[in-house]
DNA sequence: GCGGCAGTTCCAACATATGCAACGGAGGGG
DNA sequence: CCCCTCCGTTGCATATGTTGGAACTGCCGC
């Protein structure tokens, strides 16, 4: 592994949190400062870092690329328009998460009308226990890659709903395949929840979910039930657009 | 400058265009391939690679960064509610840029409800002379800021529209300046057009700038005109949350 | 005007990144 | 079925690129 690289993106990692001076990257990495200099002008070069009142932060560069990159994803140029609308439709915050290989991330996010924003960020790896699309994937999934799944999976509690049980969050995939919608009472954030509904390809295997999201106080769970044959609609259409024609072939 | 550091940004642009096996990475650097192996391994390490299919693309670590870093920029997230209600009421594509150091940048984007997606990305820089925001922030900077960037601009023609003249875009900055809105007349993309209002800080200075754009098709520039006591509500509305009063104080 | 602090420049020392050579595995053609 | 090729991977000696010291500058506060 390369060192000199691995302090680069060390270097990015701390500009995640907060512009940082020259000083205290030197002292994070443990460098000389002049060490420190000379990476930040070579990510500043790049476009990776750029300075700000004496302090440097993220690149516009760095922004650019990794937008661009988010757009590749095969799911999120099909989804997009569906999801626009979807948002459009109720102002809740709609999410659609997309499976890539071992891991569950957000690749598009619509945000609600309402002031408050949700703290998920596209790019950001999914908590599959304690999140809507997390558990729609889950539980739709093949029976030997959910076992993959579950065999990684710790369950850190968030909130007092959250299940942390291993036997009971197989026997919540359970009802949840059955039904073929996932909700989330509040189980990553009290003040929030959600219900989700899996996206399928041409062959019929689940590549993603979408979510309607909204804090307990505007529209509790049960108003959010009221949106699922909605959210299914638009689940239905994102999937034929995909090439999905309503069968599992393998 | 850290040749190391350069060669693994290099791969990183790599990536923006498209996943890239091994070989065409050290190809391209003119690296040996254990050389490229070790760089791609430790940015993989790090999130900012992974593998997909016998390649590389961007990883998810650096989208998530540079999607925090976006929201850490001061427009951001006051501007975002306003811009979502104003797409909202329209149905078409709504950006924000703000001005940063001596250059314009989208910072903020809210697709549209038609099914094609402008090409504008989050992070990318505006191009000043044919983009509503870009005419519209440099219209109504003050003074030697504005002949700072005039000074840097070179005039490339993207459509016929295009102002290429340096006099006759000063010509037209004054029109913008005098009115308080600029537009966009299919200068960038023969098929878009937009209009645009500047949006001001606690101290009257502009900071940057909104914009309702539509394919000229579905809405032709009269069309985009009338919704313009619509966008500088919204701009105004920005501003006041930035502290604004109504009046230039230096 | 002086002391201290943060960033910058230059350079010699050596740790580190580099390319070579050799290996392994996958795929295609004979 | 085997061989050959292509691509990624590993180990290692070499020298190149990175490192930190020391010395310089500019700025701020006292």
């Amino acid at each position: 592994m390369s060192q000199t690289v691995e302090r680069a993106l060390r270097i990015i990692e701390l500009f995640a949190e907060r512009p940082r001076s020259l000083g205290e990257i030197a002292d994070d990495l443990g460098v000389h400062k002049s060490t420190a200099l000379r990476l930040v002008q070579t990510l500043e070069r790049g476009g990776f870092a750029r300075p700000v009142d004496g302090r440097y932060t993220i690149g516009f560069r760095m922004v650019a690329i990794a937008q661009h990159a988010v757009e590749q994803l095969d799911l999120h140029p099909v989804a997009h328009p569906h999801l626009v609308r979807l948002g459009d439709r109720y102002g809740h915050t709609v999410h659609l998460a997309q499976l890539v290989d071992d891991e569950i991330v957000y690749v598009a996010k619509v945000d609600g009308r309402g002031a408050l924003r949700m703290r998920s960020r596209v790019g950001q790896p999914v908590d599959p226990h304690t999140s809507g699309v997390g558990k729609a994937i889950l539980a739709h999934l093949d029976e030997p890659a959910r076992e993959r799944f579950l065999a990684r999976l710790t369950y850190p509690r968030h909130t007092d709903t959250s299940i942390t049980d291993p036997a009971e969050f197989r026997a919540e995939l359970a009802r949840i395949a059955e039904r073929g919608w996932a909700e989330d009472d509040g189980e990553f954030e009290d003040f929030v929840s959600c219900v989700a509904v899996p996206v399928r390809d041409a062959r019929g295997r689940v590549v993603g979910a979408v979510s309607i999201t909204a804090l307990r106080a505007l529209a509790p769970l049960e108003r959010l039930r009221e949106h699922l044959p909605e959210l299914t609609g638009t689940c239905a259409a994102i999937s034929r657009d995909l090439g999905w024609t309503g069968e599992h072939r393998s």
